[in-house]
DNA sequence: TAATGGTAGGGGAGGAAAAAGTCTACATAT
DNA sequence: TAGTGATATGTAGACTTATTCCTCCCCTAC
């Protein structure tokens, strides 16, 4: 008997037959390879199977079967299943069968995960070999290799000791430009183990000897030395940062161009590729689990830069080691000196890889998914929610003898995609009385979009369609109708109401377990359960899905809305306190009480009434208290707030949602002159020392006192410079340092900084790069950074407290701040010239208006009573000199 | 082998369109 | 009194300069 857990699942064509092949890791740190043969691939198709596929020598067999249908209520219907010898030929029978009008279901299941989801087992998951033999065969890389005829699922929670291999490498140019693969070699490579492998942490490979180098002659033997590498070390996942897009790609080209097989992974004959696919590439490699942490990072954290040097600073406190591109070459050729600092910098990239994968658990969070959905964990790092779902879904529909639906056609796909534009509509958002409120409470719908599923039992399998007689139908506001839960609890509603009790069973046992590694497993799983729980609703919205339906996406938000609205005027009416806001699920509760145990009553008494009527497992909760809240506009908005900690205790933080300190595209300077003014005006209520501060603010801009990097303002770069149909700031400076440097340009998907110069014309036009900008000793625009940065977010907030743009301005001590941003700045004709040649003079300026005439009118002063000054293009003047 | 969960909403920058202000040439009145 | 030049004033169209409105884009709330 073995026990492991799955790592990855393929299979291989032996005499035309599938052999699936099993890749895992034991408790005791053991590989495997488990080797199943008896598994045929199937499908399903209605329709004239027969006819169609004739004497097809794939087909193995052809039965008829009754199955129930995923749309609409109640729907049953006899379809033939397809059972054939050769996985790789499904996709050419299912066309073909399509193409004579018959449907098939369930043929674009992937084989591997066919078998998965039949025998219950899938990634990250554990299983047990009731017997099994060992397989002879040398095509793969791990320590037992079995035969085996019973494989079963079993509940474990922990995971195997994982290996982790991080690697760095760097190369030269030959055009000082991006290193090409295909003529720039490799120079050296770092590689790093969470475990000891003979008795080393990390190893560098170069063909330069060195201290602590692993030398070899040629580029080809390095190549060579590092594949033995990985093979001796035997890692479960290879990291590093950007291994996805760069190093892995380029290695794999350079062994491609050595004439060295590029066999990374665990089978020996498999080589592993890099295919680019729209703009990115796709490495596969077989029984190991490629988890980059730049990858991961991108997705889970909000920052507003990627670079190693900022992450590792921002989320492990740890420096990367300076050295530019540009000196590579340098000290690749120089004295040891500088070729220890290199060979150090390579391995120190790859220990901040491996530290960021393993001291931050990125991959905890996608193993607690994988095992959740039964999807392999490369499968889980590298796509979407689709495949999570889809293949949960597969599986639960499966277990009540549901044919699940094919992926719709591009035809469908377009055509839903036009429908949905008009016709889906999400969350209510209800307009914010604007203003400052003193005693706010917030309720909300406990996971609001899966409670309302349950509640109305909304699953495809329980929609009515045309005119079907059921008693107590369930109507949703769109007119969408279902079958109650006594007919049939419908599938999805079934497993929401699995997931969040599960979730609740998590919860609590985490709350009593005290071994760190066990609180992070439940940490995650529970975390899991959410995000399932939650991402139903979007994916029946969403056009590439096998079960989209618009009228149950519909179904789903319409009663969202009704149910918030409601609970608007219920409050209102029978508590008579205001609703001051709410979006989606949640409403603010304007009460006048300040004392906290009162408040945490009134809370519990309003969504307690609520709550009883509403149907199903609908609950209000009182979630929090704003002493303080200030809505500015929908989504936008800042709160002192309170929340319960148990035991009659309180946790006090400022919220803010929506606004500038909280968005990355804002500089530094804003989101911290902001959130000063914000604590002071929510804390202190001091309007004066708020004003007093902002004004400092600005003289410091002033005067030129603050730190450039304050005022660097970042946004992604979401598509290729090119495809956009405007000017933008962003680009226009990705535009120039395309022009300067192509191979250290962002690119897509990359968040570019940048800082406005002094200049004329468009703010496109004046972007630069901050370090060019130091570079260069160009001029910072303060202008733009007090009026198109500064002014905008804070007059917003301080037009909430009925503070004016000329009050903050110009009122205090340090009265004439608006004279000195624009004395400074604005055109000469602020500043009165003494003396102009008459010939320069165009005509004559109000001196108090500033109104324009050419001529002086006949009454001798402005409309508005003024007295004139001489006009000209240089400024204005009290006298002209005639000559 | 291209893959991608949903809608609501604010707000900056650019750009087009509409609006307002200026300029110029010319007519008319004094 | 008619004709003339200088000056003031008005007006239409050309040209210039703010405003306004809309779209694209990014990012966030839920």
């Amino acid at each position: 008997m073995i026990e492991f857990q799955v790592i990855d699942v393929d299979y291989i064509t032996v005499n035309e037959r599938p052999v699936i092949r099993i890749f895992g890791k034991g408790m005791n740190g053991k590989t495997i390879c488990a080797f199943y043969e008896n598994f045929s691939p199937y499908f399903y198709a209605d329709g004239d199977v027969h006819g169609i596929l004739g004497d097809e020598p794939q087909v193995e067999k052809i039965e008829k079967v009754e199955k129930n249908m995923v749309m609409g209520f109640n729907r049953k219907k006899e379809l033939y299943k397809i059972t054939l010898k050769n996985p790789s030929k499904t996709p050419e029978l299912r066309e073909r069968l399509a193409a004579s009008g018959a449907t098939p279901y369930e043929a674009d299941i992937l084989f591997g995960y066919r078998f998965m989801n039949d025998i219950g087992i899938g990634g990250m998951g554990w299983v047990r070999l009731e017997n099994g033999n060992g397989a002879a065969t040398n095509t793969v890389r791990s320590a037992q290799k079995v035969k085996a005829t019973e494989i079963k699922r079993i509940d474990r929670e922990e995971d195997a000791p994982l290996k982790v291999l991080a690697f760095d490498i760097e190369c030269t140019s030959s055009t000082g430009g991006l290193p090409d693969p295909k003529d720039d070699p490799v120079i050296l490579i770092s590689a790093v183990f969470n475990e000891p492998h003979n008795g080393k942490k990390s190893v560098i490979l170069s063909t330069r000897p060195g201290p602590d180098i692993t030398s070899y002659p040629s580029e080809k033997e390095m190549l060579e030395g590092f594949l033995d590498l990985v093979k001796d070390y035997d890692p479960d996942i290879i990291t590093g940062y950007n291994v996805n897009n760069f190093d892995l790609p380029y290695v794999i080209e350079r062994m491609k161009q050595q004439r060295v097989k590029p066999i990374i992974g665990r089978c020996n004959e498999k080589q592993s590729m890099a295919k680019k696919i729209a703009n990115r590439y796709k490495v596969n490699i077989t029984g190991r689990i490629i988890a980059d942490s730049f990858d991961i990072i991108k997705k889970d954290y909000s920052l507003t830069r990627y670079g190693l040097d900022f992450v590792a600073e921002k989320l492990l406190n740890e420096k990367k080691h300076d050295v530019k591109h540009s000196e590579i070459e340098k000290l690749w050729q120089g004295d040891i000196e500088g070729y220890k600092k290199l060979a150090e910098y390579c391995r120190n990239d790859s220990i901040l890889a491996m530290n960021l994968l393993t001291k931050l658990k990125l991959l905890d969070k996608y193993i607690a998914l994988s095992k959740l959905s039964g999807t392999l964990i490369q499968d889980t790092l590298n796509s979407g929610e689709t495949i999570r779902i889809e293949n949960f879904l597969l599986r639960e529909f499966n277990k009540q003898n549901y044919v699940y639906p094919c992926k719709p056609s591009q035809q469908e796909i377009m055509k839903r995609d036009k429908e949905k534009k008009q016709e889906l509509k999400g969350g209510f958002v209800l307009e914010p009385e604007k203003g400052v409120h003193s005693s706010v409470l917030v309720l909300d719908f406990k996971s609001m979009y899966p409670s309302i599923i349950r509640s109305y039992n909304i699953c495809p399998t329980t929609l009515i369609t045309g005119d079907m007689k059921v008693e107590n139908i369930i109507e949703a506001p769109g007119g969408a109708k279902f079958a109650p839960v006594e007919a049939r609890m419908g599938i999805i509603p079934g497993i929401l109401k699995q997931l969040m009790e599960q979730r609740q069973a998590v919860k609590k046992r985490l709350k009593k377990e005290t071994d760190p590694v066990k609180k992070n497993i439940l940490h995650a799983q529970q975390w899991a359960f959410k995000i399932m729980a939650n991402a139903f609703y979007g994916h029946m919205g969403y056009v590439r899905a096998k079960i989209y339906n618009l009228d149950i996406a519909n179904a789903i938000t319409s009663s969202g809305r009704e149910i918030i609205q409601k609970t608007k005027s219920d409050i209102e009416k029978n508590f008579g306190h205001k609703v001051v806001y709410g979006d989606t699920d949640s409403v603010m509760v304007k009460v006048d009480e300040d004392d906290m145990e009162k408040i945490s009553k009134m809370g519990d008494e309003m969504s307690d009434y609520i709550t009883k009527q509403l149907p199903g497992c609908l609950e209000l909760e009182f979630e929090k208290y704003f002493k303080r809240f200030l809505p500015m506009s929908k989504k936008r908005y800042v709160a002192w707030k309170f929340e319960p900690a148990g035991e009659g205790k309180w946790t006090e933080d400022i919220e803010m949602k929506g606004i500038e300190t909280v968005r990355r595209d804002w500089c530094g300077l804003v989101s911290d002159s902001m959130r000063t003014i914000i604590e002071i005006i929510l804390k202190k209520d001091d309007e004066k020392e708020a004003t007093s501060y902002f004004k400092d603010v600005i003289s410091k801009l002033l005067r030129n006192e603050i730190d450039v990097e304050k005022l660097v303002i970042t946004k992604t770069v979401t598509k290729s410079p090119e495809r956009y149909a405007g000017m933008q700031p962003h680009i226009e400076l990705v535009k120039k340092l395309r022009a300067r440097n192509p191979s250290e340009a962002p690119g897509i998907g990359d968040r570019v900084g940048y800082v406005i110069t002094k200049g004329t014309g468009l703010v496109s036009g004046r972007t630069e790069d901050p370090s060019y900008v130091a570079e260069k000793g160009l001029e910072i625009d303060s202008k733009y950074y007090i009026e198109n940065q500064l002014l905008p977010p804070l007059e917003r907030i301080f037009a909430v407290l009925g503070v004016s743009k000329s009050e903050l301005l110009g009122n205090g001590k340090q009265m004439g701040l608006l004279e000195a941003i624009n004395g400074k700045y604005n055109k000469a004709t602020e500043s009165a010239q003494k003396e102009l040649p008459v010939s320069e003079t165009s005509g004559f300026i109000c001196k108090s208006c500033r109104k324009f005439y050419p001529r002086v009118p006949l009454i001798g002063s402005c409309e508005c009573g003024g007295g004139f000054a001489f006009s000209s293009p240089k400024g204005i003047a009290e006298r002209v000199i005639v000559s």
